[in-house]
DNA sequence: CTTAGGG
DNA sequence: CCCTAAG
């Protein structure tokens, strides 16, 4: 039985962001720069550097712990190389079939050449169906503001998606082994859609170690949408970077879409129903750990501030919250009179960005282009409909408050410097789900998928059902609730279910401060079991080294091999130690030559006893 | 960050 | 593979 190999994509496009995989291994980010200039080249130009994130199993790459400059120069000059290529092939493009094979293979090339290994992974999400809805989102006003707002978004949630991608990514889908996503999307990083009253635009964003300093556009648009560019500062990439850095790890709402039927479900509506139900039958115990991780949620006063150029220090307070898509109000237009008593103004907000949480798709190599689109497209889509509310950040504070009224709260007056800010925000609490209540930080639907490569279905990920299933009871309780997870007043995760001596009054009134200690959920890493080549130069290597010093390891047999931590090495050779001990009936798995595993009890044997000997010696002396 | 071990 | 105490 061959086992699957499954692919993990990540996805920056449309507002679909993607974060880094929790790894202690150093993770490059991936550059990607406005440019004011042809878009379509800059659209290639995003997406083979966007490629740069994305590393291919078995091939070699830049060592992690070699130096941050060491790396960058690498990879700077296999894009120059890269830019070179597309000159010379002189590819075209503007048309797409030209663009898509001369991009891609001419990459291809390159990376193997560089000893960069990767694949193109950028899609981008294409609104094709109608619009409507962005009149409504643009145009705020009066007390109406909420409700408008939140029915535009629900609008363009809505929105019928499809899913951009390369032509030939089936050639690539062949190739790849696996990807691991990486940084593309810093957390909090400006995320800035224009939405003036036009369908959405397409973009990327990067980070400090960009190779490209600006933004663009990303990958050519089949529509005649208009394609605008949101320029950010240095200083917001660096902060972006660090903020990335903090997290040091990845937060992911896995999705989970039910296709079975092949139907479209209906977002916000009877489609998140039937979900929950369907993952809660899912959930196994095996995976019980990544459901609690999966039970936290986000309160409700927690928001992006995405737009650089309104850096504040209201803006650092919510910047590492990922989870919640925020949109920005660039202005608040109100009349050239803004009397505070004069209520039947309008206020015109414009809106400049939001974000979409990041999710995470696992697919098989073997599943095809058409079924990753699908993919894809559920995906975003139950990311977006699993359940969002608005809500408003004015200058930084959650305006919870909805029966006030925008004079009343100050929305409608001064629209310029403002710092209003919408944010998209799960439906659900937790609250009401005591195996939540400890968990710290936030994540309502986190969940993943699994598609079948021969039924073309998708499975649901088991872990998240129960919080979700439980916590959507209670989601009409939640925008104007109190979050009273009271995660960070609790020492550590050891409180999760034995909620410590706070009387439940108190607790109802403890501030959430989300960020402080909270611990994301890490996708767990794909089984990669060790072949016996792999075996093989492990034992070598510690022949050689001697256990112990694993790092070397690493370095010495695994030091193009991603995937391998010196940890793996470690754990490999523990299990190793005792698949040699073990009679070959108990063994599973590829079986390791005997030879080998002679060779393995035979260092470990000498090692223990080496080991041995300095204990007595210690304890001689 | 690495090692070493338990889970 | 994950998690983490220790160094």
């Amino acid at each position: 039985m061959v086992s699957q190999t499954r692919l993990e994509y990540g996805f920056i496009g449309y507002q679909v962001p993607v974060f880094p995989r929790a790894s202690r291994s150093a993770r490059v980010r991936v550059p990607i720069r406005k440019k004011s200039g042809n878009n379509e080249k800059h659209a290639f130009e995003i997406l083979v550097s966007v490629a740069g994130d994305f590393l291919q199993e078995g091939e070699t790459f830049v060592p992690p712990n070699c130096k941050k400059d060491q790396q960058n120069a690498c990879k700077n000059r296999v894009l120059k190389e890269q830019e070179d290529e597309i000159q010379s092939s002189k590819c075209n493009l503007s048309d797409k079939e030209t663009y898509n094979e001369k991009t891609l293979s001419g990459y291809h090339q390159i990376r193997t050449v560089n000893k960069f290994s990767h694949a193109p992974d950028q899609f981008n999400l294409k609104p094709y169906s109608s619009l409507k809805g962005f009149d409504k989102l643009a145009n705020v006003s009066g007390r109406n503001a909420n409700h408008s707002s939140e029915l535009g978004i629900s609008s363009l949630i809505s929105g019928e998606f499809s899913v951009g991608q390369f032509e030939d990514a089936r050639a690539e889908l062949s190739i790849i082994q696996t990807v691991k996503s990486e940084t593309l999307q810093p957390t909090g990083s400006l995320d800035a859609l224009e939405m003036d009253c036009k369908p959405p635009h397409y973009f990327c964003s990067g980070s400090k170690t960009s190779l490209f300093k600006d933004w663009t556009t990303l990958g050519p648009s089949r529509r005649s949408d208009t394609i605008e560019t949101v320029s950010r500062d240095d200083n917001g990439n660096y902060m972006a970077d660090q903020r990335i850095k903090n997290l040091s790890s990845s937060r992911r709402w896995r999705v989970s879409p039910n296709l079975n039927d092949g139907k479209r479900r209906k977002i916000f509506h009877d489609g998140r129903t039937s979900y929950s139900r369907q993952r809660s039958k899912r959930i196994s115990p095996l995976k019980r750990r990544d459901f609690f991780n999966q039970c936290r949620f986000s309160g409700s006063d927690r928001g992006f501030q995405l737009d650089d150029r309104f850096n504040s220090a209201a803006d650092k307070r919510v910047d590492d919250d990922n989870y919640c898509a925020a949109i920005r109000v660039a202005s608040s237009v109100a009349s050239p009179h803004p009397h505070p008593g004069s209520r039947d103004r309008n206020v015109k907000l414009r809106i400049k960005s939001f974000k979409v949480p990041e999710l995470l798709v696992e697919i098989p190599t073997t599943a095809t282009v058409g079924s990753l689109k699908r993919s894809v497209m559920e995906a975003v889509t139950t990311v977006l409909g699993d359940g969002l509310h608005v809500g408003i950040l004015l200058q930084g504070k959650k305006v919870r408050d909805d029966s006030k009224t925008l004079i009343q709260t100050g929305i409608s007056r001064d629209g310029k410097h403002r710092n209003l800010g919408f944010m998209l925000e799960p439906r659900h609490a937790q609250i009401k789900l005591p195996r939540c209540l400890g968990e710290q930080g936030i994540t309502s639907h986190a969940t993943s998928f699994t598609l079948d490569p021969r039924t073309s279905s998708i499975s649901l990920d088991p872990p998240v059902a129960g919080c979700i299933n439980g916590a959507q009871r209670d989601h009409h309780l939640v925008p104007s609730l109190p979050n009273i997870s009271a995660s960070t007043t609790l020492p550590n995760s050891q409180s999760r279910v034995s909620v410590p001596a706070i009387s439940g009054e108190a607790l109802a009134v403890v501030p959430i401060h989300h960020r402080a200690g909270r611990r994301e959920f890490v996708q767990r890493r794909i089984r990669r079991p060790f072949s016996v080549s792999e075996v093989e130069a492990l034992v070598q290597a510690v022949e050689k080294l001697g256990t112990g010093r694993w790092r070397d390891v690493k370095l010495r047999a695994f030091d193009n091999a991603k995937h391998r931590t010196y940890v793996d090495l470690k754990d490999k050779w523990k299990t190793l130690v005792h698949t040699a001990r073990i009679s070959p009936q108990q063994r599973r798995g590829e079986p390791v030559p005997q030879e080998l595993l002679d060779r393995v009890l035979a260092v470990h044997a000498y090692r223990s006893q080496q080991q041995a000997k300095q204990q007595q010696l210690k304890s001689g002396v």
